[in-house]
RNA sequence: GGGCAAGUGGCGGAAUUGGUAUACGCGCUGGUCUUAGAAACCAGUGCCGCAAGGCUUAAGAGUUCGAGUCUCUUCUUGCCCA
């Protein structure tokens, strides 16, 4: 037996697949695909080696398929944890990130993957950013992009907005600060004139996961309702009010409004709205905050008419849980059924009117009846269903003139306007008159300064001494930058594009490129992305379309695979610390040590990986140790790749032990001496390999990878199995090659390794196949009563009389049909027989 | 609270989409080889039972000649939204 060098062999590859192209076959169809890139933080992790080798199996089986095969990579490389860093370490955002991207550009290689390095791209490099900022540019120029107030998330420790992951618990996720409401001028792109059209086209994209077009179609969250004008009782005002719920007007109690509500003015000088302001401003600013908040209110002293019932009148708060950006910032509360208003309603003790029925409802609510029912108490609307009665109480606010039918979105304008330095900086201008204008084209990219301080309090760029002050190029008047970054979500939107072109110096894009290359034909990453990330970039596509018409696209990408996590189980020593995988030892399977001081460890269910549970595995160690074929193999092998995976050394291990059986297999191949030839089984060898190409076919094209490797396994068995019987050496060369050339994908260097040793030269054609061949011999299902009593092999495509012969002569099901009547035979050739007695 | 998934051996998981349940891997047991261990190789391994046989895809019902797969009810777990 030969020990193969796994580490020798993959070095020697990766040095021969680094000069090839996998796009340089004339008059091929294309295929584009893209993993998402990974974000520079230091060292890669077993997510991305799931993520890239499944994309790798992809882009190298297209290729083998015929395709022209684009297998791009790069780096998302602004963003906050550069800055962080560079707090901790003094070292510069940009020194650290390019430090990062060089230690993973060697890690990612030593996977051996496919990817044309040529191609590379970086989020933080000029080269790309100024392209961005033609992008903002032309955005802002076909009216995509805007300015606007709106409340954020203010951490007043770090002068900073927070997005609203980095709330938690109301206070700021690093500075454990209280976190405000704030009103604040930012920069948008104005996604929502596109809420129909993201919303429509999900149905165009086949090739998505339902659960992520859900999850798409719930956060656009397109609803109808009506707005409607409640007159203020001895005031000429009017409130315009917006409701989902119309149908339950009958059951209003009282009006809510926004503290932001343009009737705020009437209270301007009242010392008690000031403080109660201010505590709504405490409150965050998410859906979640709002529903678990206690629910507070000022009475303004002020009512409105209820508009249907005649004297009827309702007293108007400002309420914590109205929010001004949402609807008209004013709400009329039905507590009856919603539990908002029913919390309020019970603190200030407001009438609770029931005017939807249920199947079960109880008499006294003690809480919101949100389910479906009849209407009652309601006048003209009794008796219809909800959907009935929202649209007649509708077509009546229309018809007296008291509002109108609205379509409300969920999603809002995205905001990307960061108060960071490592980001890519807005290109627009303050002129000394008020103006914002764009900077001029020719003045790109606006380069982000090197010497900055990071420590100072607040918006590093606009504290830096100069970099702010400028001029306009074409009037040399006086002006000052935009100081704010752009939300690192910006740089992902198009990406994509870029690498179609990426050394592209005229504009973002090279049309003829892009024209060839886009849509992304199978887009691979993880599931945490399935909202953000791919609504921006779809909203992207659709914007640059609105000014650049070469853009023949709608939607980005055409296939989206989301893949599962890499876990671990956990550590703890019994002070409680976490320990890494590497500082216990497993004695047998109920006891675990920590090495150092053999006391005991307290292991924890897998999770996914993360540095703070000390859970992690390093796929370099891993790599060095069992060689990177094995380590793509575990990481396939063990579950479907949309779901999670654990992380196992056994694992590994045994892959590394498979994969040097096939090295053995194969030289047992090479070297074995001629046999007598028997062409039954030759023929018979053939066509169970045949099959076996089809079925991993399938499972390949089903992302199925689990089965792929389980049928290898089968296959190689079955191979080992068959070396002893009369096949020629041509036939087992022939067909152990195709082997090979189907296992590429999937552990490249070995592969090429034994492919080598057989003296293979056409390497780059997937084998062809005829369709799957039914064997001679078949195995058939006895049934009796649907009960299986035996299992016969007998040759295929027999007749149910030579069956049932068969059966009566010798089997196992014969004592339980003989003598009996049967009454049915339930036959399906060349699988079961079902009698009926 | 709402929505969406999913529940199959000791474990990860297969099942041609209504037709042989438990493929393949891990683990475990026994054996060969070896001074010994590791490695390698061979055999076995759903559960109950000495056996014949019976039972088994979270639980229960239904449709069907036949259900892991379809329908309904219940339970549990996970994810997303609140």
């Amino acid at each position: 037996m030969e020990r193969i060098n796994f580490q020798a062999i993959e070095k020697k590859w990766q040095n021969k697949f680094k000069n090839k192209k996998l796009y340089s076959k004339k008059n091929s169809k294309k295929f584009y695909c893209l993993e998402m890139f990974p974000y520079p933080s230091g060292k890669i992790h077993m997510g991305h080696v799931r993520n890239y080798t499944i994309g790798d199996v992809i882009a190298r089986y297209k290729y083998l398929n015929g395709y022209n095969v684009l297998h791009p990579m790069g780096w998302d490389a602004f963003g906050l944890p550069a800055e962080n860093a560079s707090k901790l370490n003094n070292e510069h955002p940009k020194e650290w990130t390019l430090k990062n991207i060089d230690t993973m550009k060697k890690q990612l290689k030593l996977l051996g993957l496919s990817i044309d390095w040529d191609l590379e791209i970086s989020t933080c490099d000029k080269e790309y950013y100024k392209h961005q900022q033609e992008l903002f540019i032309d955005f802002y120029n076909n009216g995509l992009v805007s300015r606007k107030e709106t409340y954020v998330n203010w951490d007043p420790e770090e002068n900073t907005v927070l997005a609203n992951e980095q709330v938690i618990n109301g206070r700021g996720w690093r500075s454990n600060a209280v976190v405000q409401r704030k009103k604040l001028s930012q920069w948008f792109f104005n996604i929502t004139k596109f809420a129909d059209e993201l919303l429509n086209d999900l149905e165009k994209l086949e090739g998505w996961p339902e659960k992520v077009k859900l999850m798409q179609k719930n956060w656009i969250g397109k609803s109808y309702g009506c707005e409607i004008n409640f007159e203020i009782e001895n005031k000429a005002e009017k409130i315009n009010v917006f409701t989902t719920r119309p149908d339950t007007i009958f059951g209003a109690s009282f009006l809510a409004l926004s503290v932001d509500h343009p009737l705020n003015k009437n209270f301007a000088e009242s010392e008690k709205f000031k403080k109660f302001k201010e505590n709504c401003n405490k409150t965050g600013t998410t859906e979640e905050a709002l529903a678990n908040a206690e629910k507070l209110g000022f009475d303004t002293g002020l009512c409105v008419k209820h508009p249907f019932i005649s004297k009827k009148k309702l007293p108007i708060y400002f309420a914590n849980f109205v929010l001004m950006d949402y609807g008209t910032g004013a709400i009329f509360g039905c507590p009856a059924h919603d539990q908002r208003d029913f919390d309020f309603a019970k603190k200030y003790n407001l009438e609770v009117i029931k005017v939807v029925e249920g199947d079960n409802s109880k008499d006294k609510l003690t809480e919101a009846f949100t389910g479906n029912g009849k209407l009652i108490n309601s006048s003209f609307l009794n008796n219809l269903t909800i959907d009935q009665a929202k649209e007649k109480i509708i077509s009546e606010i229309e018809k007296i003139n008291i509002g109108k039918k609205k379509i409300l979105f969920r999603l809002k304008d995205w905001g990307v306007s960061r108060q960071r330095y490592w980001g890519c900086p807005i290109p627009m201008i303050y002129l000394e008159d008020g103006t914002v204008v764009p900077v001029e084209k020719s003045e790109l990219p606006i380069e982000l300064p090197d010497n900055i301080d990071l420590n100072c309090h607040g918006n590093p760029l606009d504290k830096h001494p100069s970099w702010k002050k400028t001029t306009q190029k074409s009037t040399g008047k006086k002006a000052i930058r935009e100081t704010d970054t752009l939300d690192t979500f910006v740089d992902s939107s198009w990406y994509f594009l870029r690498f179609c072109s990426p050394k592209f110096e005229k504009s973002a894009f090279d049309e003829k490129k892009v024209k060839y290359w886009m849509p992304v034909d199978q887009y691979i990453g993880g599931i945490e992305h399935a909202i953000l990330h791919l609504l921006y970039s779809r909203f992207f596509t659709k914007g640059i379309r609105k000014f650049n018409e070469k853009l023949k696209i709608s939607e980005p990408f055409k296939n989206l695979f989301t893949q599962g996590m890499v876990c671990h189980e956990s550590y703890k020593d019994i002070e409680g610390n976490w320990l890494y995988p590497d500082e216990i030892e497993k004695i047998d399977s109920k006891t675990v040590l920590k090495k150092i001081d053999k006391s005991k460890v307290v292991v924890g269910p897998p999770e996914s990986m993360s540095k703070s549970k000390k859970n992690t595995i390093d796929p370099e160690t891993m790599i060095n140790q069992y060689g990177a074929d094995a380590v793509r193999w575990f990481i396939l092998s063990d579950s479907p790749p949309e779901k999670d995976v654990q992380w196992s050394d056994v694992g590994v291990l045994s892959a590394n032990k498979f994969l040097q059986r096939i090295w053995n297999l194969n030289l047992s191949i090479i070297n074995r001496k001629e046999k007598k030839i028997d062409k039954k089984e030759e023929k018979e060898f053939s066509s169970i390999i045949n099959n076996f190409i089809i079925k991993i076919d399938n499972s390949i094209n089903s992302f199925r990878f689990n089965v792929s490797i389980a049928l290898f396994y089968e296959i190689f068995t079955f191979v080992k199995n068959s070396i002893e019987k009369g096949l020629s050496n041509s036939i087992l060369k022939e067909n152990i090659t195709k082997i090979m050339i189907i296992m590429i994908p999937f552990i490249p260097h070995l592969a090429s390794e034994c492919l080598e040793s057989l003296n293979c030269k056409n390497t780059d054609n997937w084998p062809k196949v005829d369709k799957i061949n039914v064997p001679e011999l078949i195995k058939v299902a006895i049934q009796v009563n649907g009960k299986t009593r035996d299992i016969i092999k007998i040759e295929k495509d027999n007749s149910e009389q030579e069956i049932h012969k068969e059966i009566m002569k010798d089997s196992k099901a014969k004592k339980y049909i003989e003598n009996k009547k049967i009454r049915k035979t339930i036959f399906v050739k060349n699988k079961i027989i079902n009698y009926i007695i």
